[in-house]
DNA sequence: TCGCAAAGGATAATAATTATTAAATGCTTC
DNA sequence: GAAGCATTTAATAATTATTATCCTTTGCGA
């Protein structure tokens, strides 16, 4: 069911030099038990039927302890914000995952996307937009230091 | 300086079926003149500059219509809320700007992303994930309505 | 086992966004 | 150009999402 036994988290914890708690354990087995792609208010919903004194913030500091850690990836790199873009034509991004920083790229300095296999039947594609994930000129230059989350 | 007239606003508008107003104008202006993907607070911001009554949810309110009528984009699918994402390993996503709905797809269903053209100098690329957007099957067979924002 | 740094719990604080509602304004019709 | 209705604004209030605070508890190396 589950597929992570303790002594697997426990070996993933020490891996990454984190204390293995209860908590962190219960909130682990629901992310991986989860399908999709779950919010921290979902994860908690999950937990506390485990460990009803679990609190929200606890919940929260796990999964950046994870993301930090890159147990796991975060959906959208530019969350947290609305973003206006005034590009209406078609056009790809550059992501600094340091930063955050945005840039516009023009979609014909991508080849475009192909296919290798057909969509979920029904899908209908408006277009494709490529993410180009790494980091910045700026921020490479300054902190060789902790990798940066991963982000899918 | 600001390249878009009132008439070109006026005729804008009309085109959407939208009421020609001062204080969208005024948005409409900023977001424009501004660099980058400006945030409502920054809009705000700026826009009080020249209409110091402007409330922080007339600007939310504007915005909201231009991304709904297809004037400005928006630069993430899913923001909101923190997603994580328990795929670590490379793949791709495939997102339905009706309802939002995440779908992860395999790097291998996708041709590897090639570049037409070098990036800025210094850029270190980590990854490429594709973002398919488009109408889930769910969402299209209901609602033929109204065309769904469009996403940069 | 002891001690301390790290983690958890409760809750307050802040940020981001949306809802409500009354007053003001745009727009259509005459 | 005025009248009247629909839309928009402004001013909150309310929600939602997230983080900080502060004190207690716990994990883990010495």
């Amino acid at each position: 069911m589950t597929g992570v036994s303790i002594s697997q988290f426990r070996e993933l914890c020490q891996r990454h030099g984190l204390a293995v708690t209860h908590q962190r354990q219960v909130i682990f087995e629901a992310l991986t038990s989860m399908p999709g792609h779950p919010s921290p208010e979902e994860v908690f919903e999950r937990v506390r039927k485990k460990v009803p004194a679990i609190s929200l913030a606890t919940v929260y500091k796990a999964i950046h302890t994870f993301l930090d850690s890159g147990i796991f990836g975060e959906v959208s790199v530019h969350h947290g914000s609305l973003r206006v873009d005034r590009n209406i034509s078609p056009h790809h991004h550059l992501v600094c995952t340091r930063c955050k920083s945005i840039t516009d790229i023009e979609e014909s300095d991508v080849e475009p996307v192909q296919l290798r296999r057909s969509l979920p039947a029904g899908f209908q594609v408006h277009r494709y937009a490529v993410e180009i994930l790494g980091v910045c000129p700026r921020c490479s230059e300054q902190s060789q230091g902790n990798p940066d989350k991963q982000h899918y």
